[in-house]
DNA sequence: TACAATCAGGACAAAAATATCCCTTTATAT
DNA sequence: ATATAAAGGGATATTTTTGTCCTGATTGTA
């Protein structure tokens, strides 16, 4: 339901989130996350045009949320990487449904709306804290299994 | 977030309810709900395969609901040619989720899980009643529009 | 200044989703 | 029987999504 991409964003800002100020390197965000990192790079640099983040070159360089992860909700980097489309007008272009939608859309947009208000509503500051479970991009083990290097 | 097909599959079992009984051909299922008549076709296979209608060749053959259109949710068909997946384990993989999933993906969870309540609590046919919006597929100006003949 | 780390961006490749075409098989009506 | 109306199914084409690779532009540091 969620493209790949919209995963790989999300997955991207929570690792942000996770270390808020410090910049991160495309490749430690794709270590990280376990997203290609090639494919990363452009994730990253939608998220740059969408003013969630700021990218720095250079040495000691990389990407940084512009702010607060709570401040952020899940909607933004979605809707970033692969706009959140609801259903507005009649998908089969009939004349007669040009003020509303027939049943079956409004059922399907009614149901987008929940997902949107769903997301809306959550940050990524939120998902951090202490009573919800450790966050699949700070694996503690993951640090780890890094000691025997990857080839390459 | 609903693919092509899906879209398609669920417009072709509401016309296939408004016309209760009677078999459709793919040609006027496809001319109805606007679906290109060549990928309607694969469509309405996987319908049949998974159960949901019957096909019967040669003349007054076509496709017909198996079961009452209340009886028959939008979960169905949409399942149907385009499985839903809920997040049931780590997508990352990381074995310290084995045992649940991270918030990220709890939270993405749990609108998966309402989406699929909304799909699973509407049927085909509560959408035909009364109180509701006329139906793209039903759209009875489409039958006027058709005197002036398309090409081909 | 030179070098190394890092992002930017374009070109290309692979895979999946969407769409078309055509030929075969099956059923019906005359 | 034969012609015709349909679905079945395979091959192929197009488009979109996902992914790779390479080169150039910045920037910090020695």
């Amino acid at each position: 339901m969620l493209s790949q991409t919209a995963e790989y964003a999300l997955r991207a800002v929570v690792h942000l989130a996770q270390h808020h100020g410090e910049p991160r390197t495309v490749d430690s965000i794709a270590r990280a996350t376990k997203v290609p990192v090639g494919y990363l790079a452009k994730i990253m640099q939608q998220l740059t045009r969408a003013g969630l983040t700021t990218s720095q070159r250079g040495l000691h360089g990389g990407f940084v949320l512009t702010r607060a992860p709570g401040s952020i909700t899940l909607y933004e980097p979605l809707n970033a990487v692969d706009p959140f489309h609801r259903i507005t007008s009649c998908p089969l272009q009939l004349p007669t449904h040009r003020d509303g939608l027939c049943s079956l859309h409004r059922l399907l947009d009614a149901t987008l709306a929940t997902v949107e208000q769903s997301l809306r509503a959550t940050t990524i500051g939120s998902l951090l804290e202490e009573a919800h479970r450790p966050l699949c991009p700070v694996d503690p083990l993951a640090k780890l299994k890094r000691r025997i290097p990857l080839k390459d």
